[in-house]
DNA sequence: CCATGCGTTTCATTATATGAAACCGGGTTT
DNA sequence: AAACCCGGTTTCATATAATGAAACGCATGG
C-alpha cells in the first residue's frame, strides 16, 4: 500500500462529520458514528475539536450536535462573490471530472443564447464552442431549457416566432416544453451540430428565477441517449447546487 | 505536559485554515501559511484534504484557494432553522462564557418587552429574570435599544406616552436615543432593579430589521460602567453574528 | 435492582502527521 | 541564456499524536 496519501485522515473524517449535517440539522454522537462508520471514541474527539472551533455546537436542550456559527461566518463572506461565470467554474469542473465531457453554461439574451462559461472535456475527441459565442435559441438542449423554464411571456414570443411553421410543428414544440419542465432537463442529439449530443438542466437562483442553463455535451456516439438519461440526475443536482450560489 | 488533550490537532489546524476565509475570500497557500503560522508543507497537506472533500476549491484563474460548495450545502441546511430563541442560544452561551455574566434576549411587543431567552451566569451572585417575563419598556438597557432602533413611528408612540412628563424629560429622552443609535449600544445602572446593571445591543435580521435586543447584565458593583464600555464591542459583534442567522 | 444506551475517559500500540529539506516550473533579473 | 527567485509540491526519517478497545459514569426504564 504505497499509494502515497497526501491527505490527512483525521481531517477528512472531521469533514465527513460536518457533511453529515447536510441531511439532518441535529445529530447525536452515536448517530454520527453510525453514519460515518467511525468509532464513538473517535467521533467524540473529533467533535470536541469541531466544537472548540465553533464549527458545531450542542443544542442545550436535546444535547445533540448542530452546526455552529462559524459556518455562518464563512457562508456570509462567501455569498458576496462576484462573477457567476467564475463562481460556478469549480462546480463545473467537478462535473466535467465526474462525467468526462465538456460542460457549458448558457444564458438567454432575447432570441439568442450566449455561452458564458465552459470547461472542456480532456478527452481526445470533444465538442468545442468558444466562450461568448452567440447561438440560435431554436435548437440545442440548453435552448430548450432556457425556453421551457422561462416566464410564459418569453415562451409566447418564441411560439410566435414559429408562426411560419405548421400547426403540427407548434404542437410538437409545446409538448416538448411540457415534457422538459416535467422531467427537469432536456436533451438534444445532432440538433445544431452533426455528431454532437447534449443534456441541459436549468439553474434557478435563490429567488427561484431562471438564470442560466447548464449543459453537458459530447460526441453522440460516445454520449448516447442512455448515458444522457443516466447522468441527468447528477447534472440536475449540480445545477441546483450552482443555483444556490446565485442571488 | 499532561493537560490531557481531548482534541485533534490536525483537525483544529484545518479548521483554522477554513476560518482564515472569514476575512479574505481568496487566499494563496503561502498567505494561509503566514496567517495560521503553519509550515507550507503542512498547509498543503491540509488543503489537499479540504479540497478533496470540497470544502475549498481553487479559482482556476488565480490558482488561489476559496471556499468550496460544501460550505453552501451546509449553510443551506442551516438557515431553515426554526425557533430563534433556540438558534441563538449557543451564541449566547459563548458570550456568557466569555464575560461570565447573564445574557438575555428581549423582543418588543407593543409597550412591553419580553424576555424570550436567557443563559445564566454561573457566578454565585447573579441577576435573575424568568424567560417569558413581560417587563416595562420604559426602563432598562434593552428597552432603550428596542426603542432607539425601532421605526420612527414606534418612537413617536413612546414619546407620546411620556406626555405627562416635563419637556426637559422628553428632551433628555431624545438625546439618549440619538446617543444610543450613534454608539450602537445602551447601558443602564439600577434602573429597573437596584443593584443591577446591563448593556444591550440591537439585533438586526438579514433584512436589516430590528428583531431583538441582546443584553448582558450583572450586579452593578461587579458590572461597572467601565467594564460595560469595555465589553460593548464584543456584545455588539455577537449581536451582529446572531442577526445574520435570522431572515 | 439490574439491564440498556449514551456520552465520556483512559491507555497501550502503532499508525500517522509533521516539518526540514529538496525539488519543480515559470517568471523576472542579470 | 544563465542565474535567480518564488510559489507550490513532494519526499522522507522521526517521534508525535491519533486511534479504538475497553472500561467507566450516569442516566432511564423495564
Amino acid at each position: 500500500m504505497d499509494d502515497t496519501k497526501l491527505t490527512v485522515r483525521a481531517v477528512e473524517r472531521a469533514l465527513d462529520i460536518l457533511s453529515a449535517f447536510t441531511d439532518e440539522t441535529e445529530l447525536s454522537l452515536t448517530e454520527i458514528a453510525a453514519r460515518t462508520q467511525l468509532h464513538k471514541s473517535t467521533v467524540h474527539r473529533l467533535l470536541a475539536s469541531l466544537e472548540g472551533k465553533d464549527f458545531v455546537t450542542r443544542n442545550a436542550e436535546t444535547e445533540k450536535y448542530r452546526l455552529g456559527f462559524r459556518i455562518w461566518e464563512l457562508a456570509a463572506n462567501l455569498s458576496q462573490s462576484d462573477d457567476p461565470a467564475i463562481m460556478l467554474q469549480p462546480e463545473m469542473e467537478r462535473l466535467r471530472d465526474s462525467l468526462g465531457e465538456t460542460v457549458s453554461l448558457y444564458v438567454r439574451d432575447g432570441g439568442e443564447r450566449i455561452r458564458i462559461q465552459a470547461v472542456q472535456s480532456n478527452q481526445a475527441i470533444r465538442r468545442v464552442a468558444p466562450i461568448g459565442a452567440r447561438l440560435p435559441l431554436n435548437v440545442g438542449a440548453s435552448s430548450k431549457v432556457l425556453i421551457a423554464f422561462a416566464e410564459s411571456e418569453v415562451q409566447k414570443q418564441v411560439l410566435e416566432a414559429l408562426e411560419w411553421s405548421g400547426a403540427a410543428e407548434k404542437q410538437s414544440f409545446v409538448r416538448q416544453m411540457t415534457e422538459i419542465s416535467r422531467f427537469g432537463y432536456a436533451t438534444s442529439v445532432e440538433e445544431r451540430e452533426p455528431g454532437a449530443a447534449a443534456v441541459a438542466a436549468p439553474i434557478f437562483n435563490r429567488g427561484h428565477k431562471l438564470v442560466a442553463a447548464l449543459a453537458v455535451s459530447g460526441p453522440s456516439n460516445r454520449f448516447t441517449v442512455e448515458k444522457m438519461k443516466e447522468h441527468a440526475s447528477q447534472i440536475i443536482e449540480a445545477a441546483n447546487r450552482m443555483g444556490k450560489m446565485l442571488k
